[in-house]
RNA sequence: GCGGGCGUGGUGGAAUGGUAGACACAGGAGACUUAAAAUCUCCAGGCGCAAGCCGUGCGGGUUCGAGUCCCGCCGCCCGUACCA
């Protein structure tokens, strides 16, 4: 063989770890085990660029580890259950059970071709019978605990399809199949208790070092803790059994500049007074009409009602306030009523200046006593501001300083309490679907809500069911619902609701532990496996997944399923960045966008035009790979054209792995003639060393080529080795490229290159591992790569004789110093005064300051 | 709307507050070749003949020194609780 042929390396070396079961996870208490994990896939049919990248980052850190001595649990599994199935299923007239289990058959297909080093005898999709039901009988165990209820919560209801959407299937308040103006409609639903343990998953935040700070943010602000006011304005004339209206505000202390109260339209008053009259009603209804997420409703224009109603402002019996109605007031934070203030609150003012109520400020910035036009005034809450008849006596104060001292106030005259609030609200995991976990209750006349018997799970989905009717299968089938109270033994319906995915999501790095047990988990595997030490995967689930599965762990934890040091499941979380490619566009007569597959251009006279035509296209630079703009590279392809090293090496060179990494075909071509170079400068070598071998020591020795080479080989042990530890995979890369290059261009001798190219081959494996055992086996590497020791640096080898300093004149370069690396400060000092451009600049004077950082820098002022 | 992040040559990017542009792509020049491909060598931020000046989205600030820290903008991306 003169070349390198991926297509019969790679497949050799993947049935030789096989083989050797190199990657089977091993439970061995005299190793210290490593559990790398990365975000279990959606079995949308086809892995993409995404996949690669995530599952190569995930693959480099369980080989690492693997060498370096851990023993490594490295699993995969499927994230199965979910509304494409049966999107796919109405639309194609198939089932999502073959849907999702033909998708997964292919991308196991698709994804092993890749040489990741995973335990595929974990492999389980959470749509398996196996894994549900001990989803279910963990869901008893929390009903027993107290840490699932059911309440009323609103859904988007589509009128026509009499179904419930998603709100991703909300466009523009309609339902995407009917078109229909959409409802908020209320059902009963089951919750988890996740807001009981606010607290605790904000503070624990703390402890999370090895996670992304930008992560701990979004979920600290996601958890939302405050600190403010709670208090009742009284109603002027009381409606029904309603005598006042609680409120809870963050800013007790703009309570002079109130203007009205306002309630949400799901509030219990408006809800009374929807009752006795028909324009609040109408009012309400039409605030109905709208999705139920927060961006959508945040965004929509914001619209009151005024009830007519008043109450009086607690301080003062004689003033007394309107009591408004308004769309942008949430009935799931706080008490779903506030006062407005509209000077210190911008969404107020617009309020305010809309429907004409008063705009009165509490305070004034120091020195400034305009009052509020259109723009309120919104200190931070750490400046000082004047108050004006504040009734608690504070004039010049704190944002923050001035609610405290109002709460107080308000505590004292017994009026209102300081109380914590969060933002977080209670889990809604029930959903009208087919493709999910059923819920495992059953509901009976007499008994009402009775958890299914445990020797009876899992409650099976039936397979006979058909989606030619919009709504959820279950709720129509014709037996399934059927069954016996397991209290009483009458007839009774199974509840028809199914588990939100994130459920599915929330617990399956915990059953990878032992993902056959009869339990959820096995107690032992679970206390050796866990904490998952490094987990992987998109930013996009920096919160819900990540807090859903931390609240996961905990109620696990109480019921028994995760020992006490599991609570938080995640030691160290890395988010990487997306697969992007440019988009190719003509424009059709109407000037709209054709999309051209990458295949269909090319690069000609520094344009970029159609291959067919020659005519010029618009090239739209790093943007998502989406199936509609021609842009999606399918990995299969760069697979069987360049070999899974490349795919994987290329991923890894580009970008730094928490950014975007745009895939180009010529970054790509790249990648594989490195791979062709590494490969045939290791040819070369061994075919020298056999040379000299034969001919005896006829290489000529040259010691200072030799040492160079050998330093060289150490500091890239050291650079690829930091960069590998430090998640900066495309910095590794970088010296592995410096260092090939060192390599090809030494004169060092056959025995020395050979030493420096089985180095290199140990520092490329966790990337591209196949060529790695290739040049490992030709120069007489012993055994598998992947299984060899990691190599260490020697520091003795690290350490350089003589630094070069830069001297800067007023912070600007001008000059060099080469110098003795343990030279002390005086000595540069003299040395840099010395100097031609220093001299210049001082034209005979002497510098205002002289600073010299040893090892770094000098900076002389003049 | 709100919360979080990102922005450096023609391109992807490198840089504990200390020489901005490592490494690579695209480009240019050369070697080898009948020729091409492949491979190898060298050049290369912008302006300028040069000395030098200017340069990390924009505008300010802190510092001996700022891509890096602070404040205010602009643009893009992620999330926003029933997409996964």
């Amino acid at each position: 063989m003169s070349r390198y042929d991926h297509t019969q390396v790679e497949p050799k070396w993947q049935a030789a770890w096989a083989e050797a079961e190199v990657f089977a996870a091993r439970h061995d208490p005299e190793r210290q085990k490593y559990y790398v994990l990365e975000m279990f896939p959606y079995p949308s049919g086809r892995i993409h660029m995404g996949h690669v990248r995530n599952y190569t980052m995930g693959d480099v850190i369980a080989r690492y580890k693997s060498s370096a001595g851990f023993s490594v649990l490295h699993p995969m599994g499927w994230d199965a259950f979910g509304m494409p199935a049966e999107n796919a299923a109405m639309a194609t007239g198939g089932h999502p059970k073959t849907w999702t289990y033909n998708n997964i058959a292919v991308m196991r297909d698709q994804m092993k071709p890749l040489g990741l080093s995973i335990d595929w005898s974990r492999e389980f999709a959470t749509c398996d019978p196996e894994y549900y039901g001990q989803q279910q009988s963990m869901f008893l165990d929390f009903l027993e605990k107290g840490l699932v209820y059911r309440k009323n919560a609103v859904v988007n209801w589509d009128p026509v399809d009499m179904t419930v959407l998603a709100n991703e299937q909300v466009i523009d308040g309609c339902g995407w199949r009917s078109g229909a103006p959409v409802e908020r409609r209320e059902l009963t639903q089951w919750f988890f208790r996740i807001s009981d343990y606010s607290d605790e998953l904000l503070s624990a935040l703390d402890g999370l070092e090895k996670w992304p700070e930008k992560v701990r943010t979004m979920q600290a602000n996601w958890i939302g803790k405050s600190r403010g006011l709670q208090f009742a304005f009284t109603l002027t004339a009381p409606v029904a059994d309603f005598t006042g209206i609680e409120v809870y505000t963050t800013r007790p202390d703009t309570l002079m500049g109130a203007s009205f109260v306002g309630i949400s339209p799901d509030h219990p008053l408006a809800r009374q007074l929807e009752a006795e009259r028909e324009d609040i009603a109408e009012f309400c209804n039409e605030c109905r009409q709208m999705g139920t997420s927060e961006a959508d409703m945040e965004k929509a224009e914001k619209r009151g009602f005024d009830t007519g109603l008043t109450v009086r402002h607690p301080l003062d019996e004689s003033w007394e306030l309107p009591v408004w109605i308004a769309n942008f007031i949430l009935m799931d934070y706080g008490t779903g009523a506030i006062f407005a203030c509209p000077a210190h609150d911008q969404r107020d003012l617009d309020f305010a200046r809309k429907y004409g109520l008063p705009v009165k400020n509490a305070f004034f910035s120091l020195g400034d006593d305009t009052p509020v036009g259109n723009e309120a005034l919104v200190p931070m809450k750490s400046e000082k501001v004047r108050f004006t008849d504040h009734f608690a006596g504070i004039e010049d104060v704190t944002g923050e300083d001035a609610v405290e001292a109002t709460i107080r106030f308000a505590e004292g005259q017994g009026w209102g309490k300081g109380v914590e609030n969060f933002r977080l609200r209670d889990w809604g995991l029930s959903r009208q679907r087919y493709w999910g976990c059923p819920i495992p209750v059953v509901h009976c006349a007499d008994c009402g809500v009775v958890p299914e018997r445990k020797e009876k799970l899992p409650v099976l989905l039936p397979d006979d069911v058909s989606f030619d009717v919009p709504g959820n299968p279950l709720d129509r089938h014709p037996t399934w619902r059927d069954c016996a109270c397991p209290s009483c033994g009458k007839p009774a319906r199974r509840e028809t609701d199914t588990m939100d995915t994130f459920v599915d999501s929330s617990w399956y790095y915990a059953r990878f532990t032992a993902p056959r047990a009869a339990t959820p988990t096995d107690p032992a595997e679970a206390a050796y496996w866990m904490n998952v030490d490094q987990y992987i995967g998109g930013i996009e689930h920096a919160i819900l997944h990540l807090l859903y599965s931390r609240f996961f762990a905990r109620a696990m934890n109480i019921c028994g399923h995760l020992p006490d040091s599991a609570r938080e499941p995640f030691d160290a979380l890395f988010t990487q960045g997306m697969v992007t490619h440019a988009i190719y566009l003509t424009r059709n007569a109407e000037g709209r966008p054709v999309y051209h597959y990458p295949e269909d251009v090319e690069q000609k006279d520094g344009k970029t035009v159609l291959k067919e035509s020659g005519a010029e296209v618009e090239v739209i630079p790093s943007a998502k790979m989406s199936k509609s703009k021609n842009n999606v590279v399918d990995p299969l392809n760069i697979i069987r054209d360049f070999g899974a090293d490349t795919a994987r090496w290329f991923i890894l060179s580009d970008s730094p792995p928490e950014r975007d990494v745009e895939w180009t075909a010529s970054g790509a071509e790249a990648a594989f003639k490195h791979l062709q170079r590494v490969w045939r400068l290791a040819d070369d070598v061994r075919q020298r060393a056999e040379e000299a071998g034969a001919a005896g020591p006829s290489d000529e020795a040259r010691p200072e080529d030799d040492k160079a080479l050998e330093k060289a080989t150490h500091r890239a042990i050291a650079d690829v080795t930091a960069g590998i530890e430090g998640f900066a995979f495309n910095t590794s890369v970088a010296k592995l490229y410096a260092f090939t290059n060192t390599v090809a261009k030494s004169r060092a001798s056959a025995a020395v290159k050979a030493q420096a190219l089985r180095a290199m081959s140990q520092l490329m494996s966790p990337m591209t591992p196949h060529l790695a055992e290739e040049v490992w086996t030709m120069l007489g590497g012993e055994g598998l790569v992947a299984t060899a020791a990691w190599p260490a640096a020697d520091p003795a080898m690290l350490v350089e004789d003589t630094v070069t300093l830069p001297i800067q004149i007023n912070g600007k370069k001008r000059s060099e110093l080469q110098v003795p690396a343990d030279m002390d400060k005086a000595g540069i000092e003299s040395l840099a005064m010395a100097d031609a451009a220093v001299q210049k600049a001082l034209a005979g004077g002497q510098p205002k300051k002289l600073i010299v950082v040893p090892g770094r820098i000098v900076n002389v002022v003049v």
